[in-house]
DNA sequence: ATTAATTTTTAGGCTTACCTAAAAAAATTA
DNA sequence: TAATTTTTTTAGGTAAGCCTAAAAATTAAT
């Protein structure tokens, strides 16, 4: 007689949040394989899932066409993602972890289920706007505002200065890296050269030694351009 | 080939912090029984378990006889107890929670695994004793100091004046009602009389009205005789 | 436009943690 | 102690979320 529980599976959540980010800002359809690779799974059990989340009406998906969030769905993931966000910085900020300490612990967190508790932690932090890494975190009513103008490291122009504004959260080993060479949200870099065959970039940090980062970095990271003050 | 992977899962540490709270001070064996009804669940499916967690050695279980906890199942167990009181304690002494709000969200929260955490939480809250109903905090090695002066409030004496430090958190409504007649730790309670008939008593807290408490509602809040100061 | 390669789905299985119903053991009562 | 009641276990079953292997649909290449 399919009684609405509504309250999702840890494993259900997991895969709204990985839907939403892997559509993108341009919310466009995400494969089966996608979903199996981000989410270590086979791709039959993909499909299994999401026969499941289109029955409760929070993905809409049509066999071999790939699958999108409902506004349902979409309302679900983002809670996820501004509970992870939040969860983040307070271990950050309250606790003194390390931005390469908080992502697993984070993950766990994400799904507990108390709207108080999330609404009490963002009070306790002050409303931030950005999580440790410059992730954008949503507000109450699941609003997400996007930096415009930040763009990819990799993508800037040689003699460019530019600011570290996000780095990717998702590779431990990235951001160990990245606090060794002393990169951290707010960094000025200056763009010296690039390397056309391995497209990498010599770059100066904060105003130090000059150093190479390879294209797997630079992607990593976003930046915008100083701001005249 | 029996791989163990060390992690537990909800379900399992319910059933060892379970057994821990039923084995009580004296580590009696518990009852499949008893089990089940503390943990919402038939008797063949605590059976189910506890062979289960007999085969992993964190409990030791003979058909028919009932069980305990091993030390290695008493260690976690005590963990799991430890980050529940600390949980507990933040949400009421960091985020405002009510002593009748944090029992559920606890019980979510003492699941996440990270000692990093705990103990990063635990020195936030600069190493609390006691949780917000009065239960001691188990420290990181495990130890729990009961305090072994406080008894039941139903055990004692008319005209005797006493301090409580300690109400059973299991019963929302319990809490509720306890802070409706304005009762929190610390409270002074003098015992006017006693009705033989039903055992409820007559008590005045804090130099309030009298008023009347049942049974049920003083086997559920341990006190202590005022220290003399 | 076929053929080949890739992606996705179906079909059938497994494990976890529950369940019901019935059997067996233990405890209680007559 | 024998009968009855209670407790506990066994046997067999279910749903969730994963799996492998094989089939079907789609996409890419010749």
């Amino acid at each position: 007689m399919a009684v609405k529980s509504n309250t999702l599976s840890h494993s259900e959540e997991n895969y709204l949040k990985e839907i939403f980010h892997l559509s993108g800002e341009e919310r466009s359809k995400v494969s089966t394989n996608a979903l199996a690779e981000k989410l270590d799974a086979k791709a039959s059990s993909i499909t299994d899932m999401l026969k499941k989340l289109g029955d409760k009406k929070l993905v809409s998906y049509k066999k071999y066409k790939g699958c999108s969030l409902t506004s349902k769905g979409e309302k679900i993931a983002i809670l996820i993602i501004r509970k992870h966000r939040l969860w983040e910085t307070f271990l950050v900020n309250k606790l003194n972890f390390g931005w390469d300490e908080v992502h697993d612990v984070a993950e766990q967190l994400e799904h507990i289920k108390s709207i108080k508790l999330i609404e009490s932690i963002e009070q306790f932090l002050d409303y931030p706007k950005f999580d440790p890494h410059g992730d954008p975190i949503p507000d109450a009513s699941g609003k997400i505002s996007y930096v415009e103008s930040k763009v990819n490291l990799s993508d800037t122009a040689v003699k460019s200065i530019v600011e570290v504004v996000r780095v990717n959260e998702d590779s431990l080993t990235l951001l160990k890296y990245l606090d060794q060479i002393g990169l951290k949200l707010g960094s000025e870099i200056e763009i010296l050269s690039k390397v056309a065959f391995d497209e990498s970039i010599q770059v100066k940090i904060d105003k130090g030694e000059s150093l190479s980062l390879s294209k797997k970095v630079t992607n990593s990271i976003s930046v915008k351009f100083k701001s005249k003050n």
